[in-house]
Formats: C-alpha cells, structure tokens, sequence
RNA sequence: GGAGAGAUGGCAGAGUGGUUGAAUGCGGCGGUCUUGAAAACCGUUUAUCCUUUGGGAUACCGGGGUUCGAAUCCCUGUCUCUCCGCCA
C-alpha cells in the first residue's frame, strides 16, 4: 500500500497516478479519514497519559496508607472516556485502512501514460538467426500438435478437472518437466538466484502481503474449510518468506526462483482466448523475486528482465519486450515490463512473462525492512518479480517454432539433455 | 482426530496487578587495555504513531473483557511443541 504520509503531502500526484491507471482515486476519502484519525488520536493521547500520571500516584498513595477513592471515581470517567474514543478511533482507523488496501500503487514516472494494451511500448524484438515471420505460413497450431503427437490431452483434463486444466502426457510430460529443470538451472548457474520450492496453498495474510487481496479476491481459488488460497504465482509465497521481517542490508540483493503451478481462477475470460493453453486455470511457472535497495530497483528490473530473456534466447525462442504503459500496470506494479513470444499458428505474440516492480507497495504491506546501515533507520525494501517463464504459454510458441513440415517436434538444443530424447514424432 | 504444554526484545530466558519498555545471559555496536588480535573490563543496544520539537501515546502472539492501573487476572482466536491415533 502508499504511505499514508505521502498521500497526505501529495495528493495531487496521488491522484494522477491512480487515474493514468484507470483506477478509481478515493483520495479524497482517505485523507478525511486521515484527518479524522489525527483528530480523535490526540483527544485520547491527552487523556491516556492524564491516566497514566494518575493511576501511578494511586499506587503510591495507597502503599502510604491514603484514602484514594475519590481519585478513583474522577478516573473511572477518565476511563470510560478512553474507552469511548478509542472505539472511535478503531473504526475510523479500520475504514481507513481498508480504504488503504484498495489504492493502487502509482506508476514510476519512467511509465508511459496510456489507456490500454494499445499504449505499451515495444523496447526491443529478438528473433533467431533463421527466422522469418513469412517461412511458417502453413503450420499446426499447438492443440493440433498436441492431439497428434498425443502430448497434450484438453479434453481428458476437462473430464477429470474442468476446462482450462490440460493434462501432458508421455513425452509433452517430459518436455514440460524438461523446461523446467532447464530454466530453473538456468537462473541458479547463470543469474545467482537461490532456489525456493515453496508451499501451493497460502493464508490471507500471504494474500494480503503481495496486494492479490483484497481486491482480487474474484481470480483466486479458495479452500474455504481451511482458510487458504492455492496461489495463482510463486511470487505470493516467495515475497511473504520474508514478511515481518527485518533483512540485512548485506544480505541485499536476496535472489529467488522457484517453480510452482499456478492456479487462476479467470473469472469471466471465456471465448476463443480460452482455447488450448493460451488461458488455464492451472498451469507451470518458474519464477524469479527479488529484495534489493529502494535505489536499485529500476536496475534490478532490467536486469530481471535479462535473466527472463536469456531463457528465451537459449531456446532460440523468438520474443519481443513491451514496456507497459500506466493503464495496462496490475494493482501493486510500479513499472512492468511485459515478454512476449511469437506464436506462428496465431501469426500473433503472446505473454509469457511479465517482470514488474513493486516499489515498496508490497514491502510496506508485508513489512519487509532492512536496517539502512549509512542512515541507522529502518527502511522497506523494494520488492520485484517476474516470470522466467511461464511454460503454458512458452510450450505454445516452442512446440509451434519447433514444428517440422510433418508436425514433429524438434526439441530445442538446450533441452535435449534435460528430456533424453531430440525429437517427438 | 484425542490429550497436554507453551507463545515476552536479534536469540536464550526471568517476570503472576502499581516508575517493568521489560531482570539476567548471549549476540551486536562503541571504548579501555594490546604491536595486532583474543580475553578481561566499562558503556551502549526495540519499534510504531502523534506532536505546538518540550514531549506524549501505543505495543510482551491476535481480538475482546475485568480494573483507577494488565506482560501479569478472565474469555476467545491463531500458531508452535510433546505424546497417542491415522497416514504419503
């Protein structure tokens, strides 16, 4: 969440940046309740250490032998007072703070100003050597390459589960296993990231600290019998590792990958972006966070988005890099830089990571600190993440890239080591 | 699932109604001593909020209550540990 303290110093840039997202500014809201805790606050302060002196000075009395019950009456109302602008300040404080959990973080100023996906910028493209948009005019796409290799099996998967939970089978398994394996070696040997198997199912707290919650709450699966949500990013058990703690400032930058599946909800997104793996509701991803100093942060994001492209390189994997601009930001994103790869089949690109960072919006909800060792103060870490990558969507344009004229599956180089095997036919 | 125990500062661990934000030990930091280091000794060491910048308030797992006053008493929730049962 924002500072309340720089929201009330600068509402106006508050205000802005929560529009140029095209979220609606409550701004105003906030900073009356703002005033109105202040308010009540002070009125009590007073009271409490009137009860305080007083309270102290009956106990002395009453060891010396003196009658202090009419202090006491005269402290009973002080009490009762207490009480009642405590209550007071409580529900002022908890509106307040749930009006906070639903502001949006602001964009970076580096953000491009825009309403839609229509406004994000396009940094850069990579595309292998031979490769040529036009040479793949006739090919499979990935659910017929699937269903024909027998690799992927959708319709089992929504037998078993539902739609949108695909199932590998024989050597589409391996592959994804593969994938895996490779990126997470990848991040470990290549990128310094330490590795993380995390839990699949997290409390609201986790939920709350990574900013899903509340607002989100429609996209997330829920085990309602024991209180937790199966997590739709490794990023939400990953980030909260460190929640209510205070991290050495030696210690930073702290890297972490992890794999995990991913559960989504997807509420509402049925149509054709629903086909095959471009939209499930249970899919594997590799992901990469990070905690590093509130002045690194943009660095760092380049950097993440590097590791991420790396993969993308090694597989010989066509890509391209969209900055986001304001209005296509998540919640909690203060910049997010989106990676895309080619899908020939649907002659369009599609995202496979998306590396992001929060600023200190997720620090500050999950209070994650570092002691400042120049300054002695305690400061909250910025935190980043992205995915490195997203298999679901990378096996699209990989089996679809990979495809001979016959509708085998050559497998990249990289991987071959990882499933034992060089082609699916 | 059954029975019991517990949750206090970075850690360990006292404290069972009145200057206890919290003894003591360890750790950390600063100093004395030393050629240097260790040891020893001395000192120091929580955070958040409000503020008229003097200071004030809050917090001993969370929430509620009793009381003039709660780390301390009562209720409740969560978590952890031990034993038994079940089990990959």
């Amino acid at each position: 969440m924002l500072d309340i303290k720089f929201i009330r110093e600068n509402p106006e840039l508050v205000k802005k940046g929560i529009e140029s997202k095209n979220e609606n500014s409550r701004v105003d809201e906030v900073l009356q309740l703002d005033k109105q805790r202040r308010e009540i606050l002070v009125v009590s302060e007073e009271l409490k250490a009137k009860r305080n002196q007083v309270s102290q000075d009956v106990g002395k009395l009453k060891k010396a032998g003196q009658d202090t019950s009419a202090i006491v009456a005269e402290m009973k109302e002080v009490s009762d007072k207490i009480t009642e602008y405590d209550k007071k300040l409580n529900t002022v404080e908890s509106e307040l703070n749930e009006l906070l959990m639903y502001i949006p973080n602001i964009p970076h100023s580096s953000v491009p100003i825009g309403r839609s996906t229509e406004d994000n910028v396009e940094v850069r493209r990579w595309l292998p050597e031979e490769f040529s948009f036009e040479q793949n005019e006739k090919v499979y796409d990935h659910i017929e390459l699937g269903k024909k290799l027998r690799i992927l099996d959708f319709k089992r998967g929504a037998k078993i589960s539902g739609s949108g939970f695909p199932v590998y089978l024989g050597k589409g398994a391996t592959l994804e296993r593969a994938l895996i394996n490779f990126m997470l070696d990848y991040h470990l040997h290549n990128h310094g990231y330490s590795e993380v198997f995390p839990p699949f199912l997290v409390n609201r707290d986790s939920m709350k600290g990574t900013g899903q919650l509340p607002k989100m709450e429609e996209d997330l699966y829920f085990i309602d019998k024991d209180g937790l949500f199966p997590i739709p990013t490794a990023e939400v058990p990953i980030t909260n590792l460190y929640r209510n703690e205070i991290l050495n400032e030696n210690d930073l930058p702290i890297k972490l990958v992890g794999y995990s599946a991913c559960f989504r909800r997807e509420a509402g997104s049925y149509g054709k972006e629903s086909k095959g793996f471009l939209r499930v509701h249970q899919f594997n991803k590799v992901e990469m966070v990070k905690f590093v100093k509130p002045e690194n942060s943009l660095n760092e994001l380049e950097n993440l988005v590097n590791d991420a492209e790396d993969i993308l390189k090694a597989l010989q994997i066509p890509y391209r890099i969209l900055m986001l601009c304001s209005g296509d930001l998540s919640f909690a994103a203060a910049k997010c830089y989106d990676i895309e790869t080619w899908s020939p089949a649907e002659k369009r690109w599609l995202e496979a990571s998306s590396c992001s960072t929060f600023g200190d919006f997720q620090a500050r909800r999950a209070n994650i600190r570092y002691r400042n060792e120049s300054t002695k103060k305690l400061e909250f870490v910025h935190t980043l993440n992205g995915s490195g990558l997203a298999t679901s969507r990378l096996m699209v344009s990989l089996l679809e890239n990979y495809q001979t004229p016959e509708g085998k599956i050559i497998v990249p180089k990289v991987l071959q080591k990882y499933t034992g095997f060089n082609i699916i036919e």
